[in-house]
DNA sequence: TTTCAATTTGAACCGGGATTAAAAAACTTT
DNA sequence: AAAGTTTTTTAATCCCGGTTCAAATTGAAA
């Protein structure tokens, strides 16, 4: 685990709450605000030092705290990875609900939806979670994830067949196509890096723009313009190394 | 991990070997007959129990021997691990060979090598073994696997380039392209279940025309038919209309 | 049968990392 | 300032899994 002197953003103790305060024993107030703080931090671990060998003293180190003051907030380690994922997917389901909130073809919501996902992941360094197992989750944990899981997969789905229904699109296997794209998704932060030659905004769109060709039907009728892109942030011609082999 | 106590095929003894045979400390042999057994058993520990934690005592009892027998084979687990991502890798590669000895279009060039790269990845059981890190490789043993990788990566943006260049691809972006092509293939193992509604046939046919629709230039015109499958490798004589970009 | 090398066993070793618990510190409230 | 609660530290503890090693076993050759 690579140590990043200036990256940790050190968070102030927190101040014994005041009383009277309405709460439930859950999300907001002091200390869960601390929990998200704890939570954005495994982010920050995870992105500029990719594994899975992730342990609890660097997360700790990392906000400048100690290993047994996690327990005071976390149960245990899995704990923790579970809320990353949690948080991690919540960011793509509400892609989705945007997606489905637009009104425009499946493949203008499904271009939203999948930018959003991308950008999700990869912006709020909870992308590289998605490579750990959840073997180690509790059976409810699990239950609950997939079910989240299984939603936006559904909803990936729903909007390829809706645009096979309505003539846009043609498709042998929604199914397996929906896997293919979610599944490249979560590969990028495999390779993925803030520093690296790709902005996080260009790989959305243009895997976005990838994805959705291959979906668009291929007999010529009703094609839609390339469409237009937001700010010409394409890589410029990347013909670097072009060995015919 | 899940005892399997049927699938194990139990190797017999390597009885000692005969003097005098000229060996170098190598692959085949006896020892190294037990080794190749020994990571085709992994594979198999990893194809009905998907998980990261896999432990030497996992592989030991797959096989009926012990832990420590396992250290007269190889160095350390990540020697194990590193053999398999080898293994793993040389498939895919025989894959990209097999497809540039093809003398077609690079559409097709491209459809034998995903072909053989998701069937080589899916049916020899060390898919799963992609997810694991390569942090705890040995310095000389990354640069070995990375060096196949790239080539791996190179040929098939070798080939996009080239669909592109003839005129029968367009690509915005060629390297994401690949990413998103190889990436999606690398998450299979994740999903995937020989027992699964989706036989490793139908993922690899599928799934990689889908990948190539997506690269079919989308003018509507020199469209291919709904593509016939292997004979008929035609491409050979559109040389004209090489669209730059 | 004896001998020697190849192979296997089984127990012990060992370190690292998760987890816990008790005490200390910090902060609030009165 | 005293009391009480929240937060943090510190120092064990625990346990798992990789690794080592000497001894036992096996098999081949002489």
């Amino acid at each position: 685990m690579v140590r990043t002197p200036a990256s940790s953003a050190r968070i102030k103790s927190a101040p014994a709450r005041k009383k009277k305060v309405v709460r439930w024993n859950g999300a907001p107030g002091l200390k869960g605000q601390r929990r998200e703080a704890i939570l954005r931090s495994v982010g920050s671990v995870l992105r500029n030092s990719r594994l899975s060998s992730l342990t609890i003293q660097d997360i700790a180190s990392e906000l400048g705290m100690t290993k047994g003051n996690l327990y005071y907030y976390f149960k245990d380690k899995q704990d923790i990875l579970y809320q990353c994922h949690m948080r991690c997917m919540e960011l793509s389901l509400r892609a989705l609900q945007e997606a489905m909130a637009n009104d425009g073809a499946p493949s203008e919501k499904l271009r939203i939806l999948l930018i959003g996902h991308i950008h999700g992941i990869l912006d709020d360094g909870f992308g590289s979670i998605l490579q750990t197992d959840l073997e180690s989750f509790w059976p409810d944990q699990r239950k609950r994830y997939i079910r989240k899981r299984d939603d936006l997969e559904r909803g990936v789905r729903s909007l390829i067949e809706a645009g096979v229904l309505l003539g846009e699109f043609e498709c042998d296997n929604v199914k397996l196509a929906g896997f293919s794209i979610l599944g490249a998704i979560n590969w990028i932060p495999k390779w993925y890096h803030p520093s690296g030659p790709f902005s996080s905004d260009q790989i959305a769109e243009e895997m976005t723009d990838y994805f959705l060709r291959g979906l668009q039907r291929h007999d010529g009728v009703a094609r839609k313009a390339p469409r237009e892109r937001s700010s010409s942030k394409n890589g410029t011609n990347n013909y670097h190394r072009m060995l015919a082999t």
